[in-house]
This record gives C-alpha cells, structure tokens and sequence, in this order.
DNA sequence: AGTGAAACGACCGTAGA
DNA sequence: TCTACGGTCGTTTCACT
C-alpha cells in the first residue's frame, strides 16, 4: 500500500467524486447503473467501490431515524471531566443510548450524543450512567427540539 | 396509511429488526443472503426492506469519512440567538460545511457541526458565515480533538 | 486500471395461497 | 404478508490489454 493515512480530496479523481455521490443518493445503486453514468464498465466501479470502501473512505450502510423507531428523546451531553479523558470516553462509548462520543478542545472536554425512549430514561442516563463515571466534574444537557439538517455526505458536493 | 408519524420500536418484528441490522452491517448485502439469514425468501425481504425505506424508518447510503477526505478539522459550534429560531438554521442549514443543526434546549440554541479543511478555513466559516446572521448574538466553539464513537445504529441493537 | 464475455446469481413483476 | 416462478439484469471470474 502506498499511503497509511489520510487520502487527500484531491486524490480522488472526478470520477471517483461521482460514484461516492450515486452512492449516497442509493446505496444500493447497481455498479452497471453507476457505470453508464460515469462512463465506465461495471467492473471497473466496482473495483474502485471496493478500494473505497477497504480504504475506510466510505462505507455503504442502513442509517435509522431514531424517531421513527420508538426513541424521540436525543440530547447532547457536554461534560468536563478531572483527569485523563481517554478512561471517560471508553466508558461513555460502551452505552447503547450513547450514539456519539467526542474528545473536544473547550468549556467541555467531551460532547456525547443520547438516545433514548422518554425523559426518565434520559433522566436515568444521565445521573446514574454519565455522572458517575470517575472522574466526570459537571454536565450540561442540551434537549433536542428539532433536528434540521443531517448530512453524511462530507467534502465531496 | 394506517399510521402517518412515528413507529413504535415494537412495532417492528424480531425479522424486521434482524433484517436492519444485516444492512446495518453491509448495506448491499443481498436480498436473498438475508433472506437465508432470516429464514425467508428473497421477494418477502425485498418488501419488507422497501416499506422499511419508503417509512423513512431506514435509508441505506454511503458514509464518507471527513479525515479521509481532506477535511480534517471538525468543530462544534453552540449558538445563541436572539429572536425566531428557524431562520437562523435555515441559514446554517445552506452551508456544505455544517452537516448538522439541531435546534436545542439548553444554554445554546442551536448546536451545528462542521467540518473543513483547515483551522483557516473554520475561522473563515465561524466569523464571516455564522457570526454575521441576523440574530446570532454569541457562538462557543468546541474543536474535535478525537472523535471516539458515531453509530448510525439506533434503536435495534 | 481498464475491457469483454460467459456462467452464475440476484432482482423484479406478477400470480396465487 | 408470504411463496413460487420466469424473465431480465447485475455480478463474478477470468483472460487479455
């Protein structure tokens, strides 16, 4: 392999750029399909799918809606934590109800995204899962009213 | 249409719910693959995956991946905002740049995530696209340090 | 990295329990 | 909602460039 890390966007030529695209339209977009539209066999899509999707570029997945599957209470979980961050965040990722753990730089030193069925299970998260981990000092929790945008669709439109 | 807003999680069966999460694990796993999985054939997955698309309970699409793109620096910016809400994510909502806007309860109002190239690049975004909309009065920056976690599997597992 | 061709398997529409 | 089945189309492998 000729590169371990990360693939500049410039290294992903135009045609690569839209075949990621068809594919975020549909997932499932045939590589024939695909094909006629960039101008190439089929074979050759689908090893350049392949080689996107080996190298971690892209992956091809179902993506659910939380609301629509019983869980409409989502909140993001600002914590500041005394000590090592690392121990913290291992903790918070082994939650089902956690979806989304960050190391940031700021007020906070970690943001974590819940998901869960009603504000007792929140509630029930957060005191006795979140804020009794060692060394958690203070949260801040911010209720979701309204999700607007959600894109997946990074640096290539 | 016998319900018009959101599924209960219990509404889906054990054979809906293993069907999400072999997409979940490969989106273009093949209908009859899962249906062998699941014990049933090929054209009774196909449905069930298309009603399942069709209710927005699941989408199946490719996920790019920002650091493997060229778009390294990620941040999340909470936002306060004097007068309506909505014209302000509207606004944010526009921007290839913000993958996400949630209107929150909380300290902030909103909560976007953005994701760009260079520290640059975010000073560029944060003080001349979302500091200059009418009612934003304050914006509290937190920068990825390392992103731990982010499941796009809600809800089944 | 790409093409083309042949065998195979998946997908789709339709019919029917 | 599921199965069964036939026609069509997509995928896979391989030899070649």
């Amino acid at each position: 392999m000729s590169k371990r890390n990360s693939v500049a966007a410039d290294e992903l030529d135009d045609v690569s750029k839209t075949i990621i695209e068809q594919l975020q339209q549909d997932g499932r977009r045939s590589y024939a399909t695909i094909g006629r539209a960039v101008g190439l066999s089929e074979a050759a899509v689908r090893q350049r799918v392949q080689k996107l999707l080996e190298s971690g570029v892209m992956q091809i997945v179902a993506v659910t809606n939380p609301l629509e599957l019983g869980f409409p209470r989502q909140a993001m979980v600002g914590i500041k934590v005394e000590g090592p961050l690392e121990p913290v965040a291992e903790q918070l990722e082994a939650y089902d109800e956690v979806d989304y753990v960050v190391i940031v730089a700021g007020a906070f030193d970690l943001l974590v995204e819940v998901v869960c069925e009603s504000d007792e299970h929140l509630l029930d998260i957060l005191s006795h899962r979140i804020r009794t981990i060692d060394g958690v000092t203070a949260t801040e929790t911010f209720m979701y009213l309204s999700l607007r945008k959600q894109t997946y669709s990074w640096g290539v439109r």
